[in-house]
RNA sequence: GGGCAUAUAGCUCAGCUGGUCAGAGCACUGUGUUCACAUCGCAGGGGUCGCAGGUUCGAAUCCUGCUAUGCCCACCA
């Protein structure tokens, strides 16, 4: 037909080094990845989940986007018009982060030193570099994603539509501005995130306070007495607490007590025992007193603040523990998160006495002024002066500290922007409930609803300076004059009018000190501030605002807040695109399971929210990729791996097949990982030690090689060691199998004339294979469906190598050679050939495009029933379907049949180390059906096992002196003639007799057992009673050979 | 503290709605290289399915409790 291969002209590996980008670069050339918004077959769309632009992938990144490409290669394969959207994320304060590390540590300057322009000019240098080197690891991977269209979270399509859902928001005032605690940083001057706070115990003190109380009545106490750690936080004490049920908190803490005592190991009884005690002590001494301070709370009696002589309230609140300290606790609401929450439920005074650098601010009176060390001597000692101080306790103290400035973190009262969840999360909450948005596995959907069901309001502002600036103008007005003047003139604004702009008016008792600075004590009727909103980007607009006395907003969005637009943002929202119309809701969207709530949950109310539709139909939340310890991979632990370092050493479809092996649908993937020596190739598995150092020796050549941690300029060096996993061994494994049954099949291709097979054409082992294929077919599609990728890997896999290579490929050796019977086997063989590479082609997209392009050399035209021409790239090839007419389980059974006697031959000689050069001779003794069937075999026998058949039937008897093996109904026996070891095959049958008769045994009792054969379906009975006969059969085969 | 998972061969995991479910791969043992593939072929050994109860004629499979591990959320004056 066409050029033919010769053994030496087609390496037996396929050499991914040499091809896999050449292959690639052909794909992305013949616009194979494009997405037509134009193309109007149903379409199949999947957003990426936007990789951060922090530093390269992992192998978690590695598997999330084999997931998806897997699926986008074969819904294109099954005639969708297709579209893989990719991009990457601006990852606020993570990014931020990083950018601010190195520059401390290789110029030693902070943010500050540069500013803000040259600080985001900075990150963004390190995004086009960390977004080139993601975008390079994903092609490496095979990920056919449309390029063209590749966003940023943080380009102008996304920012145009980040500003304008924030507007929208704003103007239904979904978005309000309010107080919030944050973890301030005094050093840096900003608030930090929880993750980016450190606890360290520190040695620290337990002041008792005592607070007068307010014209004591007879038989009331004079003082109450609180504990605190920090002293000079009083200054902005609003109230002191007192449990309002005292007794029954008791009560119940010590039937908690109580409990945990019973069950608890010796070694903690004595320490639960003395708790118990102590607070059965306190229901004597104490109770009595708490009783009576709850009822003067109750009665709305204050106590006086010392040292400022403030009148402040005594509240009854649950979080004062009555079986803690005194049972009463001071409540300092702008300080403190937990009195925060007491501020908020008994509506107190939150009172901020701290400058933003961590000075006092006017609020402290004559502390003003002073640090926080220094106002804590002096609030310490002047408490003592005035006598007020009980006793001072030597402590351990839990303090927070900030990561990046290592200072300690003051809880600060700061103003944050919001967005109000009611609404939203409802209609985010419906979208699941009501099955619009379908999560797999349904399981983590509770975590979802859970999460939403709180409705809690999204705190979206961040001090940060990279990330989408919150366009909000705001000013504040001294006076009510000052504000109607000043919403006069907004009002006579266009912008206004057109509603383009809008406007809020906040009032609060006291404006931000963080973005206002010290302003000390509030004016009466407090501060009115406008917010003004723009709903797009207009100068023009801006500094006419900036003229006003409008000051800009200086936060950023959370970085959510653009991720959860994703969806439709990326395909041009707010414009009407012909895109958005096309691909959107999109159709699946595949991701991890820590970003549900994060990530999942916020898009599907955006969506809603600006699309009036959900973002995506089905969610697949796939597996996390631990190491061998059960602990998460990570760059600071030093167990991640690099895709890229996979891809070298065993290929990109090994680990892309291996993950896709891997993702079954309840267990997360837990993958040892080793060092491979970059000297001799050794792999020596990674330990909790060795993977901490810079450099590491192998253990076999002795050579040393440096680790992701080498800092020194002899460690940076050495040869660098790459971590892998050697579970990518079997999918490269199988690569290199599939790989050469292709070369096979290719080298056997002479005369190759593509036409139609009939039926009656086909040989035995041909209808057996195409009826496999059909069923594998089926399987396959509906595991994919399914995000059953482990399930469709296996079957796959064993298919391809069992089947299709083990036996197949075996049995057509012959047929293959004679000229009479090779065109039909060389039809049969391109055609199953052809289908296995559509079928494998999403999971290993390289070495079947190969194949599939060497293939089109020797046998362009394929298949059985109506042969055609193949397309120019399997991605373009379509997928396949399962052929009921095809579909044969008498054959299958038949085969198997085959399969056992087979194996039996095949166990014999190796049980009796029979050289594979020795022809042997067996008989077998089954029916007259099997006879007719597997003797027109023999030729297989002969090829497959070196044996040659005598005598088939049902009266062939065993001659003495025979190895035997009973498969099913058949008896297979080998003449031993003089080989063998007859004594060993004797003891072996007497043993396994032994067997039998215990098993015999067993059914014969649970078929005498009434309650079984009465109650259990017939059927398993029957089984039960068929197996009884078999066994009893078997045991009167192995007595006629040991005779 | 609340929630969600997981526990099956030395290792990593399958085993969906209870009765051919005790399996795969790696590792191990034996054996075999002109004839697609040693990244291979053929064969073999190895597990009372975390523990304790319960439901059932029958449990790796369903229920309860316990233990261990992981993750998420909350909290830690």
């Amino acid at each position: 037909m066409s050029t033919e291969f010769t053994a030496d002209s087609f390496p037996n590996r396929f050499d991914y080094g040499e091809s896999q980008d050449r292959i690639y670069q052909q794909w992305e050339e013949t616009g194979c990845f494009s997405a037509d918004e134009n193309d109007t077959r149903p379409t199949f769309s999947i957003v990426i989940p936007p990789p951060n632009v922090t530093g390269a992938l992992h192998l978690g990144h590695a598997l999330n986007n084999t997931l998806q490409d897997v699926l986008i290669r074969l819904k294109r394969m099954q005639g969708f018009n297709t579209l893989w959207m990719p991009g990457t994320d601006h990852a606020g304060i993570a990014t931020q982060a990083v950018v601010e590390k190195r520059l401390r540590e290789e110029e030693g300057k902070t943010r500050h030193d540069l500013g803000r322009e040259a600080l985001v000019d900075r990150i963004w240098d390190w995004k086009g570099q960390y977004e080139k080197r993601i975008l390079g690891q994903l092609k490496k991977m095979g990920c056919s994603c449309d390029w063209e269209r590749t966003r940023f979270t943080l380009d102008d399509v996304c920012a145009r539509a980040v500003r304008s859902t924030f507007f929208d928001l704003f103007r239904k005032e979904y978005i309000y501005r309010g107080k919030r605690l944050v973890n301030w940083d005094t050093f840096l001057q900003t608030a930090v995130s929880d993750d980016e706070v450190f606890h360290e115990l520190v040695k620290g003190h337990f002041w008792h306070i005592r607070y007068p109380v307010i014209d004591p009545q007879p038989g009331e106490p004079t003082h109450v007495t609180v504990a605190t750690t920090r002293p000079e936080t009083m200054l902005g004490d609003t109230a002191v607490a007192v449990h309002p049920d005292p007794e029954a908190a008791l009560q119940k803490s010590e039937a908690e007590l109580q409990a945990r005592l019973d069950s608890a190991p010796e070694k903690d009884r004595e320490g639960l025992q003395a708790q118990l005690e102590e607070i059965q002590q306190r229901r004597e001494t104490m109770l009595p007193q708490l009783i009576l301070l709850r009822d003067m709370a109750l009665d709305g009696r204050r106590v006086c603040l010392p040292l400022l002589d403030r009148e402040i309230r005594l509240v009854a609140d649950v979080w004062a523990k009555p079986e803690m300290g005194s049972g009463c606790v001071k409540i300092t609401p702008a300080h403190d998160p937990n009195d925060y929450e007491v501020g908020l439920r008994q509506d107190l005074p939150m009172i901020n006495i701290l400058n933003p650098e961590g000075t006092l601010n006017g609020n402290a009176g004559d502390y003003r002024g002073l640090t926080i060390a220094q106002s804590r001597k002096r609030v310490v000692a002047d408490l003592e002066e005035a006598g007020l101080l009980v006793e001072v306790e030597d402590r351990e103290i839990d303090l927070a500290h900030s990561d990046r400035s290592k200072t300690p973190i003051e809880p600060y009262l700061a103003d944050q922007w919001f967005v109000k969840m009611e609404q939203l999360a409802q209609s985010s909450m419906d979208a699941v409930t009501d099955g619009r948005v379908k999560i797999f596995p349904d399981r983590y959907a509770k975590g979802y609803l859970d999460w939403l069901s709180e409705k809690r309001d999204w705190p979206v502002s961040r001090q940060l300076w990279w990330g989408h600036q919150i366009p909000i103008w705001s000013q504040v007005c001294g006076s009510e004059q000052a504000l109607t003047e000043a919403i006069d003139v907004l009002k006579k604004l266009p912008q206004m009018a057109s509603g383009e702009m809008a406007y809020q008016v906040e009032i609060s008792e006291s404006a931000s000190p963080a973005a206002e600075g010290d302003q000390g004590a509030t004016e009466a009727g407090g501060y009115a501030t406008i917010h003004v909103g723009i709903e797009a980007e207009v100068a023009e607009l801006e500094d006419q605002l900036e003229q006003l006395g409008y000051r800009r907003e200086q936060d950023v969005l959370d970085t959510w807040f653009s991720s959860a637009l994703w969806p439709h943002s990326t395909l041009g929202w707010p414009e009407q695109t012909a895109s958005l119309a096309r691909f959107y809701p999109t159709s699946t969207l595949i991701t991890s399971r820590d970003i549900i709530t994060l990530w999942v949950a916020r898009m599907v109310l955006m969506g809603i929210n600006n699309m009036g539709e959900i973002p995506f139909e089905q969610v697949f939340i796939h597996p996390k990729i631990l190491d061998g310890y059960g602990e998460t991979m990570s760059k600071s632990k030093g167990n991640g791996v690099d895709p890229l370092d996979v891809i070298e050493k065993f290929g990109p479809d090994a680990l892309r097949f291996g993950l896709a092996h891997l993702t079954t649908e309840t267990q997360d993937v837990r993958m040892p990982v080793q060092f491979e020596c970059p000297h001799c190739a050794t792999l020596m598995d990674q330990t909790k030690k060795n993977r901490e150092l810079p450099r590491v020796a192998c253990k076999k050549c002795e050579g040393e090689f440096s680790t992701q941690w080498a800092r020194s300029p002899e460690d940076q060096q050495l040869p660098r060691g790459p971590v892998v996993s050697e579970r990518f061994e079997v999918a490269r494994n199988f690569c290199n199998k599939l790989w050469n049954a292709a070369r096979f099949a290719l080298l056997n291709m002479e005369g190759y004339s593509p036409q139609e097979v009939t039926a009656a054409e086909l040989a035995f082992e041909d209808r057996w294979l195409l009826s496999r294929l059909s069923s594998v077919t089926e399987k396959v599609t509906q595991s994919l469906e399914a995000y059953q990728y482990a399930e469709a890997a296996r079957m796959l896999y064993d298919f391809a190598w069992d089947e299709f290579c083990s036996f197949y490929v075996e049995m057509a050796k012959s047929r293959l050679q004679a000229e009479d019977s090779q065109a039909v086997a060389q039809r049969v063989i391109a055609h199953c050939l052809d289908q296995l590479l559509r079928l494998l082609h999403p999971m290993i997209p390289f070495i079947t495009e190969e194949v599939w392009r060497l293939m089109k050399q020797v046998a362009p035209v394929r298949g059985l029933r109506n042969p055609r021409e193949a397309t120019e790239s399997i991605m373009l090839a379509e997928w396949p379907l399962p052929v009921p007419a095809d579909h044969d389980p008498e054959i299958e059974a038949q085969f198997s049949q085959f399969q056992s006697v087979l194996g039996a031959i095949r166990e014999i000689r190796s049980r009796q180390n029979i050289g594979p050069k020795e022809q042997i001779e067996f008989s077998v003794t089954c029916s007259e059906d099997v006879t007719s069937l597997l003797q027109p075999m023999e030729e297989f026998f002969q090829s497959m096992a070196n044996a040659r058949a005598v005598a088939w039937g049902p009266d062939v008897e065993p001659s003495t002196g025979c190895a035997t093996v009973r498969r099913g109904d058949v008896d297979v026996y080998v003449d031993l003639k003089d080989f063998i070891d007859v004594s060993a095959e004797i003891e072996r049958n007497q043993r396994l007799r032994d067997k039998m008769v215990a098993q015999i045994e067993g059914k014969e009792k649970k078929l005498t057992n009434e309650n079984f054969v009465a109650r259990a379906p017939e059927e398993v009975v029957q089984r039960e009673r068929d197996g009884l006969v078999q066994l009893r059969e078997e045991v009167v085969a192995i007595d006629k050979v040991l005779e």
